[in-house]
DNA sequence: ATAAAAATGACGTACGTAACTCAAAAAAAT
DNA sequence: ATTTTTTTGAGTTACGTACGTCATTTTTAT
């Protein structure tokens, strides 16, 4: 009924308690008929490591480390607030945590803080950095001093990584398009676009899943050019005016990164709010007051909180070279509305 | 740097191990004034007890059990498959998981298997079971006997039970109504409700919202009276059937519970599908499969995987008497499409 | 057959906690 | 002041695993 122990390995197999360690951990000095022999018994008697008594042997600190570029940033906030809740935790379990910050426009140093992390022994290190070069050899290297990697909210694809914790920008794009298409019904209409940088990996897939939704669909909906804003809000309310004083008959409104501030003040000066729709990504004060208030229609989301957690059992699971359970992993693209916005904290 | 343990506590408070561990464990001959100055070390020296170590120690096996009451029933299946995945998962840190399944017509069963477990000093039990005074009661039963229980799926109010583990159907209800009146626009219409019972909570919760919604936001949204199946698809199809030729103008369509496969045939041979939106609860293969041929619009869900293994999460902390995190253990109330039905497994 | 090398066993200590025993000290009762 | 009771200390064993030392057995090379 209990779980067998390395002991009951060791009576099974005919060998020592000490034979069966040095399989276990990999130590020399075992012929390589009885290591056969052992690992078949464990099988047999369905032997599974009890990792805490195992890191409680070891005194196992689990040294990870959050690093985070950081611009104008949209989601990056949140990220951080949830990471920061979870280091003041007390009960965290022989866990060493540490936030790291960085500058987004200044990746060679993001990229150097990897390799000082490498050798200072790191488990692993969860990343959240847009999709540079330096940033992916850094990781590269990273994987190869032995360290566990994820990358967070923004994937690193070719960085060798262990695994990835984010939505699929791409789907999200396309929810966002059957959502837009919903709203406008069988008359369709213009839909102006709004980024705040189309270098930005998330935000370029964004789109063109919004534009592969639209058109495989063949909706009456014409997506004219993105808006960007360079982290100016002054930009992009005066692109804003632009547009709608040339396409006056704009009816949906999408923004694929920031820019909500800007964009949902210029709606409201101009009265507009009634008969258009806005849809926009990542839940941020302001795209929450906008829901509230009912001049945003709809956010496509992702839970922070799942996804910071999510990272540090990966990185643990990683680090002991365990399995993951793929589904409580998985990061789903959540809709909230005005109804459903009471149960994100 | 490192977590202080008992010998820590013994060290700052200027006694001995064997004093804190009387403290700790509540077990008698040890002066009041002791006991307070050694919580009050704990306190200063940020003691928290390694649960791990602790249960290693006592050799301890949480006893938990799901308790499922069943009837021809929508989201028990899936439930019942991702417990039967976690409890064969060898790697059950110190669990032992059993899963009980009683009739759902038959209460006093579930009632009397509830008491037993009480008697086997489980450590928890989760339950979904309709809301009845007998289930109720011997819930409080059970908590008597010092068993944590946590509700699952339907709560069970003012039973005493530890958590509710589940959506907030009003709420979902709610949802429902949001969606069709965007899918039927400002023109509005008809809309059909199916229910498998109005006696069970859910179902006239979730009707209750949407109702709610329409009647706040003043939709033009005519919603009929709810028609039952009553486990029997033949019941709901003549139903519908008859639904249909009074008011061949229904546009929308609303399963709060089950009926959905009769509902689709239905909508099908009639060439009703390409003018009318569908929306359902819960995912089953049978609305998985609606939404990938596109004959439902949307189906409001709720993430099974995340609330069985939050029930476990729960009920081992009740039983340690740990704080949960809130925000880990809410249950979404998820918004399923065509476009985003990939992530859900 | 013998020496050298490799493999294995026996045993101890440790991790942080639980749970127990027994003796010693302190407090309360007489 | 003495006895009784209560409180405290010191110590041991255990949980499942890691990791080390040293002696002994087995295998391989000579």
């Amino acid at each position: 009924m209990l779980r067998p122990t390395v002991k009951d390995i060791a009576k099974h197999a005919g060998v020592s308690l000490a034979t069966v360690d040095r399989v276990l951990n990999g130590r020399p000095g075992v012929r390589k008929s009885t290591i056969n022999s052992v690992f078949k018994t464990i099988e047999e008697i369905g032997y599974v490591r009890d990792i805490g008594a195992a890191n409680l042997a070891r005194s196992r600190q689990y040294k990870l480390a959050f690093v985070l570029a950081e611009g104008d940033n949209r989601s990056s906030a949140a990220v951080e607030h949830k990471i920061n809740e979870i280091i003041s935790d007390p009960s965290k379990d022989r866990m060493v945590l540490e936030l790291i910050k960085a500058p987004e426009n200044d990746l060679h140093k993001v990229a150097n803080i990897l390799i000082s992390l490498g050798k200072k022994n790191y488990d692993g290190v969860a990343i959240m950095a847009p999709e540079m070069p330096v940033v992916r050899d850094a990781i590269r290297h990273l994987k190869e001093t032995g360290v566990s990697v994820v990358t967070l909210v923004s994937d690193l694809p070719d960085s060798g990584r262990d695994h990835y914790i984010g939505i699929n920008n791409v789907a999200a794009g396309r929810i966002a398009g059957f959502l837009m298409s919903r709203f406008l019904g069988p008359q369709g209409g213009k839909v102006l676009i709004t980024s705040d940088s189309m270098r930005l990996r998330d935000s370029v897939e964004r789109r063109l899943g919004f534009d592969a939704y639209i058109l495989e669909k063949n909706q009456p909906i014409d997506a004219l050019p993105t808006l960007e804003g360079h982290s100016s809000a002054d930009i992009l309310t005066t692109a804003v005016g632009n547009a709608l004083s040339v396409h006056p008959d704009i009816r949906g409104f999408y923004s694929v990164g920031a820019g909500i501030p800007a964009l949902l003040t210029f709606l409201r000066n101009t009265q507009r709010l009634e008969s258009s729709f806005v849809i926009a990504h990542d839940l941020t004060p302001q795209t929450r007051l906008g829901l509230e208030n009912e001049t945003i229609e709809a956010v496509i989301a992702q839970d922070v909180g799942h996804m910071v957690r999510s990272a540090i059992r990966v990185l643990k699971a990683v680090s002991d070279g365990v399995e993951i359970d793929p589904a409580q992993e998985l990061i789903r693209i959540d809709i909230v509305l005005k109804e459903n916005l009471f149960n994100w904290s």
